[in-house]
DNA sequence: TCCTTGACGAGAT
DNA sequence: CATCTCGCCAAGG
């Protein structure tokens, strides 16, 4: 078997976040959920963090379920994404939180 | 193969 | 609001 063969396993993810508008944001939870993977949380963090750079896949639209982007430690993306979302209109709080009720995806109703 | 680390999250304290 | 526990599971040592 060549190494192709087996593709990325988070491709249900990628697709889901593709669908997030831009000046929308959704967190890692319900990406998990809406590609029917429940509890799987985590498993999107590892996916967006494994994706290589330049990818077209909107990872900065994920944030935590507090409504803020998670830590990345040293050399992270942080601020990049912060900026990245700020450019699209997605506002921050004083104590750096984004209001779903605002911008969150999808829109609960 | 076992153990530890995480871009996580919900619930309990 | 701050911790802690537990569920989950790919990766890397």
């Amino acid at each position: 078997m060549s190494v192709m063969t087996q593709m990325a396993p988070f491709e249900r993810f990628y697709s889901v976040i593709r669908t997030i508008p831009a000046g929308c944001v959704c967190t890692y939870g319900r990406i998990a959920e809406l590609a029917g993977m429940p509890r799987r949380a985590r498993l999107v963090g590892h996916a967006l963090k494994v994706l290589p750079d330049g990818s077209e896949v909107p990872w900065w639209r994920v944030l935590n379920s507090q409504g803020r982007i998670s830590a990345r430690g040293l050399g992270g993306s942080d601020e990049y994404q912060r900026l990245l979302l700020e450019e699209e209109g997605v506002a921050f709080d004083a104590s750096g939180r984004v209001d779903f009720r605002r911008h969150g995806w999808p829109r609960q109703d």
